[in-house]
DNA sequence: CTGTTAGCGCCTTCAT
DNA sequence: ATGAAGGCGCTAACAG
């Protein structure tokens, strides 16, 4: 088999005990043998079995994380930020998606309960349902999820906020027709997106905006597509688009593109989350960015803040996001660092 | 503390033992009293503590994944078809990230060891150098991994091919003067891009390509930059450019745009990958597609086969790529479905 | 300061 | 068919 913590200790001439001090550092050892134990454990190449460690109640040395989905430039750069922090902390990443689905959500975190010290949870799709989370409440944080109840560790962005300040943008850019590509219904974070969306118009006294909201989903198919049928209804037709996500808003631009739409001119479209690639687009896409990356590293702070024993009173932190004007909604900016004039 | 097995044991009326022949279905067992511990496991909401089983030597029911980076399309593509194959299989996915650099890379795999039934691995960096990879050879896959021995699983697709194809099409379109832009040196699939341009140049008669090759890097920034300081450079001016991959064409692009230099009127540009987001470029971007997803799900069949000790023999399987032409190197096509037209 | 002992949760002989 | 006992690798408590 493996090489265990008795085969160090034999060769060094010391029992398991004095190798498992040596080795955690926890009570003072006879520097000529704290060194051969060293010396044992380099040449043996030994390194403590993990599973042995967690059965003592020790920690496992991995976080857990669930998401929706893995495949999309959103969730990378929130994966990359999670990342990153896990490794400067010695700690492995076990990712698990639940596509959005209840059942697929709840097997995963009970499944991961035991193999991780913690959990970062992204779920929009909760719906403020906390029976669906775990009772072990500790050890969790939530990224982009909104609960009921306020004793959870929460780390949000403000997604009505975005939507309203966008657009507001629009709407003080002389805009008054503005239409709306949802999110899934049942996302909770596309549905304030829609939220920040109403009270914008609300306050240019456009109260019912039902005649500009159209069904979509968070990808570019689904922007594609009811931007067509947009295309296609009856006049008159809107000269802004508010889409529920970046990728959304792409699949909008080639459609557009397609049908020989002038944008901004004859039609201005704003994202949402800001990903990098909203700069390649043509033309580039205005959004509100979402830092997820630093959102995953913060998560993973908090986290071990629980984990340590820290601070262990609950707290809903809210991630400022910024309106980034890029060429798609009328402020063309030439150059390549440009596009971050940041408003908000 | 954690509900055990002896919890079970104590409700069902039964010993521990037979708790276990049930959960395990290891030996016939009165069907009462497996019912009462069926019902006792269901009640009590039981499942085995992972670490306990682990040590045993029994599976861990996770898998590792060591790769580059996860925060880019190509990687996400290749997590997405990973982490659909784990969850149908009821892995886990423990994830970590080399960022290129040979210690990381030794230490990630180290640490994993013990706490995965099997890894996949991603190193184009590894060049080759077999002495990197832990002696357990076994229940190891690589992929997109060059290495020297034949003793390893491998799953690589075509670097070399897919660049001899994409450059021969630009040849066959009449262009002469190709300029590449080169991914990183010490990425092995980088190299083996060069190389497919050089032979499909030097099929034309064009040995030297010294003069039309531009160091860059995997990301749209270096694109850019290696695509502004190529149109300053002394005429001529080539008029077509082949790019490390989609990331980097994508910056190029945007320097092109941005010079007003016409896409593909004065300059045909073709990308590596087959990103998705290359249909949404402007234009849109002929590219070599490689099926990260698919090639993820394979990876994870092929390290099952090898944990269940199935079929043992070290397997170097090659996947397929195509050269998918859109825009970009002046075969427009409209549509959103199209784009597909494949070749190769 | 150090070695011996016990036990984490589970599975697998070994008896019965 | 079933229960009791032992041990996987490790650490904490207990003696010395």
């Amino acid at each position: 088999m493996s090489i265990t913590i008795r085969d160090v200790a034999r060769r060094a001439g010391v029992s398991t005990s004095t190798v498992s001090r040596v080795l955690n550092d926890t009570c003072p050892v006879d520097e000529g043998k704290r060194r051969r134990v060293l010396d044992a454990v380099e040449h043996l190449g030994y390194s403590p079995d993990p599973a042995a460690r967690s059965l003592l109640g020790k920690r496992t040395g991995a976080i857990g994380v669930v998401l929706p989905f893995v495949g999309a430039e959103f969730f990378s750069d929130f994966l990359t930020g999670l990342d990153e922090a896990a490794q400067s902390n010695n700690l492995f990443l076990i990712i698990s998606t639940s596509h959005r689905d209840a059942e697929e959500f709840r097997a995963a975190m009970h499944a991961m309960e035991k193999r991780v010290d913690g959990i970062i949870v992204m779920a929009p799709e909760l719906n403020g349902n906390a029976r669906m989370v775990p009772r072990s409440g500790r050890r969790l944080v939530f990224v982009n999820t909104y609960l009921r109840e306020g004793s959870y560790n929460v780390i949000n962005f403000d997604n009505f906020g975005g939507a309203f300040e966008i657009t507001k943008h629009l709407l003080e850019s002389g805009h008054r027709d503005i239409a709306i590509i949802k999110g899934p219904a049942e996302a909770r974070d596309a549905r304030e997106r829609i939220r920040g969306y109403r009270a914008a118009m609300a306050e240019y006294g456009i109260d019912d905006t039902s005649g500009f909201e159209h069904q979509g989903e968070y990808t570019q198919e689904a922007g594609y597509l009811a931007t067509r049928s947009l295309l296609m209804a009856d006049p008159p037709r809107p000269t802004a688009l508010v889409c529920a996500n970046d990728y959304c808003a792409m699949g909008a631009l080639r459609a557009l593109n397609e049908a020989g739409v002038a944008i901004p001119g004859e039609m201005a479209v704003a994202g949402f989350d800001g990903i990098s690639s909203g700069q390649y687009t043509q033309p580039s896409l205005t959004s509100v960015k979402v830092p997820m990356d630093a959102i995953g590293a913060r998560a993973v702070e908090r986290l071990l803040e629980l984990i340590d024993d820290g601070d262990q009173t609950p707290r809903q932190e809210v991630v400022p996001v910024a309106v980034v004007l890029r060429a798609s909604t009328g402020t063309a900016i030439p150059g390549p660092r440009a596009g971050s004039r940041v408003r908000a």
